[in-house]
DNA sequence: CCCATACATTGACAGTCTTCGATATATAGA
DNA sequence: TCTATATATCGAAGACTGTCAATGTATGGG
């Protein structure tokens, strides 16, 4: 119904139904585990976090970091709500750390992710991804 | 100066100057290459593009993925102009397929940011660091 | 009590991003 | 040359995001 001789045969337009090997909600989760990191000021947050384990302050961030106080709060909340880091209230003090385990989920969904995208990539045949 | 007196002594507030480990330069580039992974659609175009490696054009996804065809020209650009994919005209058709030297390099910079946070996380002492 | 400090929250603003209709460009068959 | 198709580009609308001043909340010293 869609080939009625004007088309020039494409090799294969139009085979892909609405089933794709990565689906909608995978992808958006995936995505949301992408964005998380798509900013440079959580990125940094995260190194220094890293850095030094568990003895950063907010006022530490603050002074390492090229932003304000509220936009220190705000990222290390989305850091919070995505289960990426945990708080610890001392006194006046909010101690922020990585949680090393929600850490290691997130590295290999991304991790599996991008070698998905290889597999194909190196001239693999198929039946080596079929079988995942 | 800072500590007059009414500070309750804290631990190590403020320790920190202007340097850390990952500096604004490496921040931005590192969140320019999550950025572009933090979209769903993309990821499933990359997904369908390393499924299928090299005979995708712009209808195949268009059949395939839930946006109409300018968004899905406009996602192809943006892997484009990063260097994700490279394109390949052929009449009428646009190939579009994956870099695979651009996705490894991509990959490998992820994954040692990422790998860079858990060192510490993992209870560590901090020599084992600092000799990196 | 009063005050200083650490951090959170609010509200607003600016910039960016995704999306799509409309339109342009290019290619190829008739 | 005319028409149909594939893809790119433009322009605008709407949503989302990062930022910060102002303000609120809680804690602790004097």
């Amino acid at each position: 119904m869609a080939n009625l001789g004007h088309r020039p045969a494409p090799p294969r337009c139009g085979l892909l139904p609405g089933d794709v090997r990565l689906h909608a909600e995978a992808a958006a989760g995936l995505s949301r585990d992408f964005r998380l990191l798509a900013d440079p000021v959580r990125l940094q947050i995260l190194d220094i976090l890293a850095e030094r384990g568990g003895e950063v302050c907010v006022c530490d961030l603050e002074a390492a970091l090229p932003v304000k106080q509220p936009t220190i709060s705000h990222h290390l909340r989305l850091l919070l709500r995505s289960g990426a880091v945990t708080v610890d209230r001392k006194g006046l003090w909010a101690y922020y750390r990585i949680d090393p385990s929600d850490l290691r989920a997130r590295r290999s969904r991304l991790q599996s992710y991008l070698q998905s995208l290889s597999i194909n990539t190196q001239a693999q045949p198929m039946e080596a991804i079929n079988g995942l």
